[in-house]
DNA sequence: GTAGGACTTCAAGTACGCTTGAAGTCAAGG
DNA sequence: CCTTGACTTCAAGCGTACTTGAAGTCCTAC
């Protein structure tokens, strides 16, 4: 019933550091000790898995600990959450129409029968409004969890 | 014809700053000084849209230095480039998947009625096995450019 | 001659999710 | 008693792609 953060760890497919820091974030209630050293019961592998869970779904840390406080203080009862999960769902969907613009993109340079990387440059002359090139669109990088690909 | 760091800037749609960092990591080649100041010609220009294409495609900055280092010293001619891009083309394709799986999973969460945190968790606990928990698969991520979403 | 603006360099900061290292503590086993 | 192993804390580091700030230089215009 009752862990070390050793045993949680496995049994989570985690590294201990890991549970360390999601403590530290506020994403895991600080557990009991027993002469200084943390022990866990088994919710704590429930709130391991939800968070799991949450990541796997898109969410960044940070958002999934306000996933959390929306569960504690909710007005109507699983209204907040259910409102988080939706806006991520729209930017899911964005990236998804992200990754079809780079599979198109990719696809098309490997048809492209570029030798000369110069040439290339010139080519895209042409139609630079189409990557918004000069267009200076500021970075408004609300897609937080996308954040190493855009 | 020739232009200072900031026209190129404005007409690249980069900050000054991002220009002479990819010049620092070597994407873009030392250009010539007049009295201290950076000196660009139009081909500087050309080889930023081909960055910028190529970030639009989904390669880092390192990758498309690789790019550019494989129309350098090349074997037949556009061989090495084109191999990376499939390569970079397959790993789109994984990421599409994984997009679809958090799809998936948020409009399975948006189904589910879980009002309490922690019942959630219990929920998890019978399909642990699907989302890979207590598998410890170790973390090897050498899909480098979706980083922030892993 | 001097103010302004655009440029220069270099170091450090940003965000995210941890990991790693150093130094110390604790209980059990031989 | 002393080693071993698992734990503790705290600080710093990693990688990506830049940005920001400080301090200095340079040309032009007034």
């Amino acid at each position: 019933m009752e862990m070390t953060i050793g045993k949680l760890a496995e049994r989570a497919g985690l590294a201990a550091s890991a549970i360390r820091y999601y403590e530290e974030v506020g994403l895991l209630p600080p557990p009991a000790r027993a002469s200084g050293r943390r022990v866990f019961g088994e919710q704590a592998l429930d709130r391991l898995l939800v968070i799991a869970f949450a990541k796997e779904a898109g969410f960044s840390l940070r958002e999934i600990r306000q996933l959390f406080d929306g569960f504690a203080s909710d007005t109507p009862a699983g209204t907040r959450w259910r409102k988080l999960a939706t806006a991520k769902l729209v930017e899911v969907e964005a990236l998804a129409a992200r990754i079809d613009t780079m599979k198109h993109l990719l696809r098309e340079a490997l048809r492209c029968g570029c030798v000369e990387l110069d040439a290339c440059g010139k080519l895209f002359r042409a139609r630079a409004g189409r990557l918004g090139l000069g267009a200076r669109r500021k970075q408004r990088r609300s897609v937080e969890f996308a954040k190493g690909m855009l």
